[in-house]
This record gives C-alpha cells, structure tokens and sequence, in this order.
DNA sequence: TTTTGGCACGTTTC
DNA sequence: GAAACGTGCCAAAA
C-alpha cells in the first residue's frame, strides 16, 4: 500500500519543464513592437512538376494523344494538390495571426494575462468553420517569447469570471500554483482556503474546481504536502 | 471535525 | 450528437 505511492521516477518533480524536443510549427517574434509569425517549412520539401511532362504536353511529338490528355489530368490534380496546401498553409497563418490579436497581453506579459477565448471567436474573426480552427489548433506548436504552446492551449481557456472581467482559466491555474508555492509548508493551503484567497483577489471559483485543477495540475492534497 | 474525491447534472464547446 | 467543464451534494479519508 504504501509503497503504491511511492514515486518511481524520483526525479519526475523537477521537471516539470515542458519537454523541449518538440518541433514548434509555428514561430512567433517580437520585432518592433509587432509580433511576426512565421511559418516552419522544414522537411516539407518544395513541390514542382517535372518540366518533362511539361514539355511533354506541349506538341514535340512522340506522344500520342490519349497520353498526352492523361498527363493533362495528372497534371490538373498536382497543381490542385500545391494550391490546396498553400490554401492550408494560409489558413494557419491567418489562425495564429488571429490568436495573436485575441492574446496579445500574453504574449507581451505572460501567462497571468491569459484571456479567455474559445473557438468560435477566431472562427467569426476570420470566417470560417470552428471545425476547421479546430483541426489547425490540435497538434501544432508554436514558439512564442513565453516557452512552446500547443495552439489548444490559447483557447483552453473558458469561464472562471472576476467580479467585472473574465478570466482564462490557465491563468487561475498558474495563480494556485502561485499559492501553493508560496504556501507555509508546515500549514499547507486547504482547496477550500484556496478558494477564499482567491475570492480576495476577484476571482469566483468554487472550492470543487479548485480541487480539480489541483488534480489536474497533478499538484498533491494539502495534507500530503505538509512538512515538518 | 475537516478535507478530499466520486458521481451526476446542466451548460458550453467541440 | 458527443465530450468537456464547473459545480453541488454526499460519502470516503484523514
């Protein structure tokens, strides 16, 4: 039993960093007061059609007519193929640049600035589908002057509301991790004390919803972190 | 008793 | 239509 709850990776607490060897899709720079983003094209080698088949087309001979109109259709479905990759390429683009206008206040300060916002804004903001913003945001990282994110995490992000102003709910999670680590350790914060911190800064969150961020946060029962 | 976690319900987001 | 989220209730731990 106890030996259940014992930590198999002692090392595990000290990095909780997030793993650095993900390539970031995306990247995200501070120049001038702007942000730029710029988009990573590594391994995604330039596409062309052989000039042969061009050439191919375009009478020389040699080819008979049947062939030169398959070559024709081939050719039709590879310029498709480009053009729709571009297309997506773009869509991306305009998707962070629409994340970047929503969070600015992020990027420049940090996490604590976080706002809440869903899909369906950056859907209206560029016109277009949730679905598609959706599938752009899942499994791609951006290099930000914050650390790596996965896009998902700038909507994660839902209610949780001051008195007043909303708030981004990774922004109350960074905050308990604030707490907690700032905490007596010989009295540790209980979730329903956590709460009440809270509340004293503006922000309403039931003692529940504290509980579950502990969890998910992966952060220990008060009692289990007190010292002596 | 105090603190935490399971279940479930209504709403929001996907 | 399904999954995720915040929260209330109540029982399980401590």
């Amino acid at each position: 039993k106890i030996i259940q709850g014992l930590e198999p990776k002692p090392a595990r607490q000290f990095t909780n960093e997030e793993p650095q060897y993900i390539t970031p899709d995306i990247y995200v720079y501070k120049f001038e007061d702007e942000f730029v983003i710029m988009l990573n094209d590594d391994g995604m080698p330039k596409l062309r059609v052989n000039a042969l088949y061009k050439r191919a087309i375009n009478g020389e001979g040699e080819v008979s007519d049947s062939t030169k109109e398959y070559i024709q259709e081939k050719l039709r479905s590879a310029t498709w193929l480009i053009r729709s990759i571009h297309q997506r390429q773009k869509t991306i683009f305009r998707v962070m640049e629409s994340i970047v206008r929503f969070q600015r206040e992020f990027f420049e300060k940090g996490i604590a600035y976080l706002k809440p916002m869903v899909l369906r804004d950056v859907a209206q903001d560029i016109s277009m589908h949730e679905s598609t913003i959706s599938r752009v945001t899942t499994n791609k990282y951006a290099y930000t002057p914050q650390g790596i994110f996965e896009l998902k995490y700038f909507f994660n992000s839902s209610i949780s509301r001051i008195h007043g102003e909303a708030i981004a709910s990774a922004s109350v999670q960074d905050k308990i991790r604030q707490i907690i680590v700032s905490e007596n350790p010989k009295k540790p914060y209980s979730d329903s004390k956590i709460s009440e911190l809270l509340e004293e800064a503006n922000i309403d969150i039931a003692r529940r919803t504290v509980a579950k961020y502990r969890e998910m946060m992966k952060v220990l029962p008060s009692s289990k972190r007190k010292q002596f």
